[in-house]
DNA sequence: CGCAAGGTTGGACTAAAGTCCAATTTTCGG
DNA sequence: CCGAAAATTGGACTTTAGTCCAACCTTGCG
């Protein structure tokens, strides 16, 4: 049924602690894999598996802010929920700013926890929906040639056949087969489609001058 | 030039802080507006001034927190600097949840606040242009009849003029009536301008069974 | 060199959309 | 009940878009 059930991955030096929270863990029916070190997470980190992170901030080598800082950096948007027992207000701010699920501090309460785990949990699922329609549309867009991706981003701005041709300087007949390609590609049939996937993935008119 | 300079409104209940913090932004060629309670500021503020929001957390009556959630509930949005002395972890963190630009603690480094300031005065530009632009959007949509709404909807769909008259049970000759009407209130002049303020305006196609 | 892919164009239509002018029919509030 | 706004439909076209089949360049690569 569920082929990558979700993990908590839970990085923190404190042994004693990564064995609380993998049992407390285990007790809630959640699948936990622990990290003593934030290199040995970045190291061994699979970004295609679904799940949160739960960190500690204050770890010797790279601290919960860096390793957070090297995920964004290399565009893994895991959700971060943060758990220190040492942090101070411009830590917690500076790790929301930068996109942490939650920042709680030790000792926590087990319900408070576990509450903020389930939250990141449906975070993820819904961004990795959303991630993978959005690796669909960019897969299509990379099929189009330079001239279907042309004739794409003229459409994008509402225009005719006419004009687009007038532009690029050849004759309407030509778009109507660009056109129509284009539009098989991407899956449409029809520019309101159209319009729709290209906005989701970001991809912009050509702006009419 | 500027009929509204953008103003920092400040609520404190300590005077000199008032105070301070005024001189501070003068000489910083701001423009504060000051208050001493939450409440006040409820009463007096008018949302279409922009600017920014400097809030101490902890005062009589309302709190900064309670101030801010007052806002969001009355749909306000005005760009929040917390400052306080005596915050913690737990009450920045919710701040920030609830979407506040910075949670700062007292003594705060000139420097810093001014910079949140301008970081937050410019956020409450940008997002003032785009709230402008939504309520034009708003407008026009606002004026469509019930009918034109339906064709519309479909159309964004990406039906044909030939399935939404069946839809609709009336002939195709209707519907072109209908949607070109539309298209002249919601000016636009092809269906990809439509799509685009559509998606800006969150209003979504009929799910075609 | 020869082939594949991309780009271009023609011809000949079919279908879909939009337009102008007119004319009923409903609907709803005063 | 009356009038204005909304909804509906016809007719007669013009424009646009899309489709099928075919053909002709150009370019890069094995």
């Amino acid at each position: 049924m569920t082929p990558h059930p979700p993990t908590v991955f839970i990085v923190d030096d404190d042994l004693s602690v990564l064995k609380g929270l993998t049992r407390l863990l285990r007790s809630a029916k959640l699948n936990p894999v622990t990290f003593a070190s934030p290199q040995e997470f970045l190291d061994r980190h699979d970004p295609t598996q679904p799940g949160c992170l739960v960190l500690d901030v204050a770890m010797p080598g790279l601290d919960g802010l860096q390793l957070q800082q090297a995920l964004i950096t290399r565009g893994c948007e895991i959700p971060i929920i943060f758990l220190t027992g040492h942090g101070d207000i411009p830590m917690s701010v500076r790790a929301m700013k930068r996109g942490a699920i939650d920042f709680l501090t030790k000792p926590v309460r087990d319900e408070d926890l576990l509450k903020a785990i389930r939250a990141a949990l449906v975070a993820d699922q819904s961004r990795r929906q959303a991630q993978a329609e959005l690796a669909g549309i960019r897969h299509r867009l990379a099929t189009l040639t330079t001239r279907e991706r042309e004739v794409l981003e003229h459409v994008l701005a509402g225009q005719l056949n006419k004009q687009i041709a007038e532009d690029l300087g050849i004759v309407e007949k030509t778009i109507k087969v660009h056109r129509g390609r284009m539009m098989e590609k991407m899956g449409v049939t029809s520019v309101a489609e159209l319009v729709h996937l290209c906005e989701l993935a970001g991809v912009k008119a050509i702006s009419i001058r």
